[in-house]
DNA sequence: AACTTGACGGTCA
DNA sequence: ATGACCGCCAAGT
């Protein structure tokens, strides 16, 4: 699998996320088939800010649904405002409720092949 | 070519 | 609950 194909594969999950949940780097990972780890989707979530297109990379957290990349979003609480813009409750960089907001590719989607 | 550094995650003490 | 450690793998130095 080239990296190119991973990023593109990344970036049109990050996109499925549903407005108003969340998702975890090791999810969207273990949803590609785990030929790359947790740390390649962050990777590919650093280099998508030169996507033309829109990724909603706030949406994606780490498993603790702490807002870990929140210092790539320019400011230091863009991240937060964005979430708490679509009806997200962050306390202490983290997200509350992050239970019952999370979205696992893994459930919510077809197997990938 | 060798070593370090992460938007990570699981395990174990 | 907390923290150390390790596997992960591309990039930067």
């Amino acid at each position: 699998m080239a990296t190119d194909d991973f990023f593109k594969k990344v970036y049109s999950v990050v996109k499925q996320i549903p407005t108003g949940r969340v998702c975890s780097y090791g999810a969207i990972a273990r949803y590609l088939g785990s030929t790359r780890s947790a740390r390649m989707v962050g990777w590919a979530m650093n280099a998508s800010h030169n996507h033309t297109e829109f990724i909603p990379a706030h949406r994606v957290v780490n498993r603790n649904g702490v807002l870990t990349g929140k210092n790539f979003f320019g400011g230091q609480h863009v991240m937060q405002e964005l979430l708490e813009s679509e009806g997200f409750i962050v306390e202490d960089d983290q997200i509350i409720n992050f239970k019952e907001r999370f979205w696992d590719p893994n459930t919510e989607l077809p197997d990938f092949q």
